[in-house]
DNA sequence: ATGGCTGCAAATAGTTTGCAATGAG
DNA sequence: CTCATTGCAAACTATTTGCAGCCAT
């Protein structure tokens, strides 16, 4: 059932919980929301849609741009007052790649990153490609939240690659 | 020469290459700056003096309220155009650990972080403190440029700590 | 005189906030 | 009806840029 959007352009907004979702086989995105403890309403289910689909990296210009060649209507405010409250609760996950931008990782599994310096491309590392055989302990009375680590890449100078 | 201090002569720098520097063990701040090919000048010195006393993290902010604390003149636009230049010369590194905010690194020796996620403070970690018994190979063509590793501390629930 | 560096302020970029309007229950 | 949510624009914060003046060469 469509959920009735203010009389705009009907062919623009024809999420309804599940349509997106009916052949994946992660959960419907309402009950992913719900399961953080976030009402879903239309706009944050087109969010989620896009942030969601895949473990991706995006930052919420891009995902606004594309939400907008989507023919979503969300706004820019809501596109952050959202990805906070995605992350907020645990739903994505912020990253600190480059000090300019605020970038959200759909995949709040424990994993890391490559970080292309030029490009600024960022790709994922899995945890089993990493292996830390000693960490500092934590100061007294604090506790490891996490640990971010972020492998920073360049050109090779030349056929240094394999 | 007495370096200026507070409430000085609005037109005057009297900061001579190294009158900061002649009591320190380190290479006298102007040779370290030529030594990365910047040229030594009175406010390069002021701030190169500020952030390179010691092993630590500023943000242009910070940095610039020391300065202007110290009596230096220098504009916002040259503490930023002075961290950047520095940072792209290899003095200092630029640090992502915060999102909203660029931070600068006065040590260029590998090194590691501890964030405390709440008070946002920032603790070196040792490079011994840290070994990867297992690091991914970077993808074809590509090298690794550097490794950075933030370990996210929050404060323990309680009595956790030691 | 020349060229590099600086200060200032205006311009950008990214993000947050205030508030009226809107829609779901 | 009521409350949460949204959109818009203005407000903010962090950073960069344009340009004229100054300094050392």
């Amino acid at each position: 059932m469509p959920a009735g959007r203010p009389g705009h352009p009907p062919h623009l907004q024809r999420i309804s919980r599940d349509s997106y979702n009916g052949a994946m086989t992660q959960p419907p995105l309402a009950e992913r929301l719900a399961a953080h403890g976030i009402q879903p309403t239309a706009q944050r289910l087109r969010i989620a849609a896009v942030l969601l689909a895949a473990p991706q990296h995006m930052s919420a210009e891009q995902l606004l741009a594309r939400l907008e060649a989507d023919g979503a209507r969300v706004s820019k405010a809501t596109v952050y007052n959202t990805l906070n409250l995605f992350a907020s609760r645990g739903l994505i996950r912020p990253l600190s790649v480059d000090g300019t931008r605020a970038w959200f990782d759909s995949n709040v599994e424990a994993h890391y990153h490559f970080h292309d310096v030029d490009s600024g491309a960022l790709t994922d590392v899995a945890v089993p490609d990493v292996e830390f055989s000693r960490l500092p302990p934590p100061p007294e009375g604090m506790e490891v939240a996490g640990i971010d680590l972020v492998i920073r890449l360049r050109r090779a100078p030349r056929g240094t690659g394999a």
